[in-house]
RNA sequence: GGGCGGUUAGCUCAGCGGUAGAGCGUCUCGUUUACACCGAGAGGGCCGGCGGUUCGAAUCCGUCACCGCCCA
């Protein structure tokens, strides 16, 4: 639980302790329901849909940015007063959590087929109530303020019921429809997958030269050049491009398909290359996407020679297996079936080379596409599943994106999505998998299939269409796991019911993720958002880069370079960790993050916390019924300007999701401005002996300001801000979560302070400036004569002398009255000239170099702006004020020129 | 082959028409009573190359090179 009033007043420790503290805190707001959306409130709402984690899942890195980055908007989102719901839960990742059920069961000796469906499907069930809340609990360590009871799941009984209501729908208008055709198939996991899920790798392999004998033609070849020889059982053609000088009048004739002895056209095609190979190309329509339309075009047949586990098989060529001698023997195919595909390959290419059927052999490197999940090279396979139809989805989506419905930032990612919508290919969405949800499709003893929420449904269907009852049969496949998520944004809400959430929730705010997933879900949610729903489901799509290591590479098991984010935040704790995501969280970039980025970012969660034991040991205590606008002092308000800037600094850069920037603001505000210079210059004002009202009114503005930061930071370093908030009393313990996002405030007299806190800094800067490059130890105080001092800097440096003494190490500051002592350093601060007499300390011919330096650098300065100026075309054609400026600059430069130079020659 | 992003201080990156910036690291100095996870100061850059537009280019346009992704 949160800090009690009994702890407030404690002292602070000397170390902020994130493994104490951040598990108290969180417990305290989620125990307290801080996290909650109300769906009653007048509020305007904000929502973000989390993007479900595998139930496998446990947290990552790239979890950890993409969660920190929507818990810094949701946080500061309900600062600002909106009824906010960022909704948890996860996602059952069908392949995913299939195989490593698979792999468990694997290591008990036992196999899914063994035990059927149902037992098997228990065991998924029972493993993901033992291990789901894995990364639930770890997203809480992060300090995610997700709406928790609202979790979902994506196989819980309302989303499923999401699932069959938009197939049974997308099935009635014809959008979800069964269709025979190639697929891509992993042979290992053994189902069809999208097109998504299919990745190519770079694999060094060979050009196989093919010699096919013409027929009736004895002793002439057509030579074909193949990446899979082994596929050449099932060609049914030869192409050719029409215009080939040496092949195209050979189409009309038929070749002997080596081997197998069947009798193939060959044909003319543009899909053969000229370029490429010889010219010619196998058509094998059953097992080549290209060869596929080329046989819908040529109407050629298409047998398939390799089965489910890519081994060979005969069954659809055993017929036409014709002896032909020196071409095709029957017995040595048939020694093929059952052979693995590349031990096939290999048997093949000996036989051919054995008949002098083999042409040559070149290396070739070529693309060959891998199952994401299973690793091995997808098997084009013809089968029949069922498909959506994504060109007509698209179209919607396609718009909304084109009419800034939806907006990506950054905005460049639009063209992505814009580049594969339009050239969108039927969706695959079945899979020969048990985990996930099955297909709501009934079939009758005859093949009749009919498509219901449930089986009475179907059951009812099937005796309209039958005129009595008959058995049906449930389809056996389930689901792509990326249909379900594609209905998240709606079906979290309670879709298809009538809730009082999908009225007030949906479409959300802000949609958060990477660009690996824009078509695997985003374009997905939009097709199916904006056709079930009829709005798109997210009004902005922010997208972030990678994490990647300190290197840059890509983080994974492989490279051994994967860096575990619970292990940072016990470390650091996870402030730290968040806000340095939060600072390197530059718009489309990746993010280079190691555990040395983070021990230096922890660096600013201490500096806050050592800012506040400061405060705290000087007394500052929030007071409710300080005014900032009656703020007295210099300081005071200056403190109060500054904080305005920081405020509207954060604001934007939130406004703009420019994370970089907002971490920026609050570091430098926190570090340069509050640290630095306000409560350093505050240290003479609370001393003992100091004026009590002055040390009253700083006190006073030291806690409202330190509200301010601990306010302003609380989104990105929600623990230590909400630790030091109870301490030191702001409010209730555990309310900084709630708390009022900061609004900049008037501050009287605003010019003014800052005028004088900067010319007080600047020759702070100037003297210590000087003082180091004179190698002036910082024991030996020195008096500061100040030489043609306006009578303003005079009357600021006398109240300011305690600080200027303090922070310069000036043993006094005064005008000076006659000559400059001899052995002096100099230098100039606008009109004055600034004297340290350290005769003796100092040496002259370097004090004479220094000046030297900073008087060419200005001299050269001074050139080119004079050289500038002297161009008439720029007097002419740049804008007035730039103009002005230039002229005011050489003006500077060339007063302090003098000055220096006077400095100089009094150096003798 | 097509497309996108990148190339700025030793490192990580801002800046995207008007005097080159930050953080970290480096060097020097420091027992200033919040913080050495600190303070002060300093050094460090032909803003990838070459052209062009402009009074003016790190910034806009063209082109090339290299690096990284995506798609075929």
């Amino acid at each position: 639980m949160c800090a009690g009033p009994r702890e407030t007043m404690m002292t602070l420790d000397s170390r902020f302790a994130p493994a104490e503290i951040e598990p108290r805190l969180y417990e305290g707001w989620e125990t307290a329901g801080s996290f909650a959306c109300d769906p009653d409130s007048n509020a305007q709402p904000f929502t973000i849909m989390i993007p479900p984690p595998n139930v496998t899942g446990s947290l990552h890195m790239g979890h950890a940015l993409t969660f920190t980055v929507q818990d810094t908007l949701v946080r500061w989102r309900r600062m600002q007063g909106r009824d906010v719901l960022w909704q948890p839960g996860t996602d059952h990742a069908g392949i995913a959590t299939q195989m490593v059920v698979e792999r468990l069961l694997a290591a008990e000796g036992k196999d899914r087929r063994e035990m059927g469906r149902e037992a098997f499907l228990d065991r998924v069930w029972q493993w993901k109530a033992e291990s789901g809340g894995t990364i639930t609990r770890q997203l809480r360590r992060l300090g995610a303020s997700l709406d928790w009871p609202r979790e979902r799941f994506t196989m819980d009984d309302g989303l499923s019921a999401a699932v069959k209501e938009t197939f049974v729908s997308l099935y009635k208008e014809g959008l979800i429809y069964r269709d025979r055709r190639l697929v891509n198939w992993d042979p290992k996991l053994q189902t069809a997958i999208s097109d998504l899920e299919v990745e190519n790798r770079e694999i060094k392999g060979s050009l196989w030269y093919l010699r096919y004998p013409i027929e009736g033609e004895p002793g002439r070849f057509i030579i074909v050049a193949t990446t899979r020889p082994e596929t050449m059982l099932g060609d049914t053609a030869v192409a050719v491009h029409p215009d080939h000088p040496v092949y195209g009048p050979l189409i009309g004739k038929r070749a002997i398909l080596p081997l197998v002895g069947r009798s193939i056209p060959i044909i003319g095609d543009t899909y053969a290359d000229p370029e490429k190979g010889t010219g010619a190309v196998k058509i094998t329509p059953a097992h080549d996407f290209n060869d596929f339309e080329v046989g819908r075009r040529h109407n050629l047949p298409m047998p398939s020679v390799l089965d489910r586990q890519a081994m060979v098989t005969l069954a659809e060529i055993e017929d036409e297996l014709t002896a032909v001698p020196g071409v095709a023997d029957p017995a040595f195919v048939r020694t093929l079936a059952g052979q693995a595909r590349f031990a096939a390959r290999a048997a093949i290419v000996a036989e051919l080379e054995r008949l002098e059927l083999l042409d040559k052999i070149e290396p070739h490197t070529n693309q060959i596409p891998h199952g994401d999940r299973g690793g091995v090279p997808v098997e084009p396979l013809l089968t029949t599943q069922w498909y959506c139809n994504a060109g007509v989805l698209a179209k919607p989506a396609i718009e909304a994106v084109e009419t800034g419905r939806t907006v990506f930032v950054p905005k460049q990612w639009e063209n992505t999505f814009f580049a594969w919508m339009r050239d969108i290919q039927p969706w695959c969405i079945s899979r020969q998998l048990w985990w996930g949800h099955r297909i709501p499709a009934w079939y009758g003893p005859d093949g009749t299939v009919f498509v219901a929420k449930d089986a009475e449904g179907a059951a009812a269907q099937a005796r309209d269409h039958y005129g009595h009852d008959e058995p049906l049969v449930q389809d056996e496949d389930v689901l792509d796991t990326w249909f379900s998520s594609a209905l998240w944004p709606f079906s979290t809400l309670g879709w298809p019911e009538k809730t009082k959430e999908v009225d007030r929730y949906y479409p959300s705010d802000v949609l958060v993720t990477g660009f690996d997933i824009i078509f695997f879900w985003v374009a997905r949610m939009m097709m199916m958002g904006l056709h079930m729903m009829g709005d798109v489901p997210f009004r902005t799509v922010y997208i972030h880069g990678l994490v990647r290591d300190e290197r840059g590479q890509k983080m994974s098991k492989s490279r051994g370079n994967v860096i575990d984010p619970l292990e940072l935040i016990d470390n650091y704790g996870a402030d730290a960790l968040r806000f340095t995501i939060c600072a390197l969280t530059g718009p489309g970039r990746d993010v280079k993050l190691g555990a040395s980025r983070v021990q230096d970012y922890r660096g600013f969660i201490t500096k806050l916390w050592n800012a506040a034991r400061f405060c705290e040991m000087n007394g500052m205590r929030p007071d409710p019924a300080f005014d900032p606008a009656r703020a007295t002092l210099p300081l005071s308000r200056w403190l109060l300007d500054s904080v305005n800037t920081a405020i509207r600094e954060a604001t934007d850069a939130l406004e703009a999701y420019r994370f970089d920037e907002y971490a920026a603001a609050g570091y430098r505000f926190v570090w340069n401005t509050f640290c630095d210079w306000f409560l350093e210059l505050a240290k003479p004002l609370l001393a003992e002996g100091a004026d009590p009202a002055d040390a009253a009114e700083i006190r006073a503005v030291g806690a409202h300001v330190l509200g301010l930061i601990l306010r302003l930071l609380h989104p990105a370093i929600p623990f230590v801000t909400e630790e030091l908030w109870d301490r030191f009393g702001y409010g209730e313990p555990c309310s900084l979560i709630g708390a009022a996002w900061p609004e900049p405030a008037v501050v009287p007299d605003a010019e003014q302070a800052r005028a004088e806190l900067d010319s007080v800094a600047r020759l702070i800067t100037l003297v210590r400036s000087v003082r180091s490059e004179m190698n002036v130890p910082p024991s030996k105080p020195s008096p500061v004569l100040l030489q043609g001092a306006p009578a303003e800097l005079l009357g600021r440096v006398d109240r300011w002398i305690d600080a200027i003494r303090r922070l310069a190490r000036a043993s006094d500051v005064r005008p000076l009255a006659g000559e400059v002592p001899k052995g002096s350093a100099q230098a100039v601060l606008d009109e004055t000239t600034v004297v340290l007499p350290l005769e003796g300390l100092i040496d002259i011919a370097a004090e004479r170099a220094r000046l030297s330096k900073e008087r060419d650098k200005l001299a050269a300065d001074a050139k080119k702006v004079s050289q500038k100026l002297g161009n008439a075309d720029f007097v002419s054609r740049a804008p007035e004020e730039v103009v002005a400026e230039n002229r005011d600059r050489l003006e500077a430069a060339q007063s302090e020129i003098a000055r220096l130079q006077a400095a100089l020659d009094r150096l003798g």
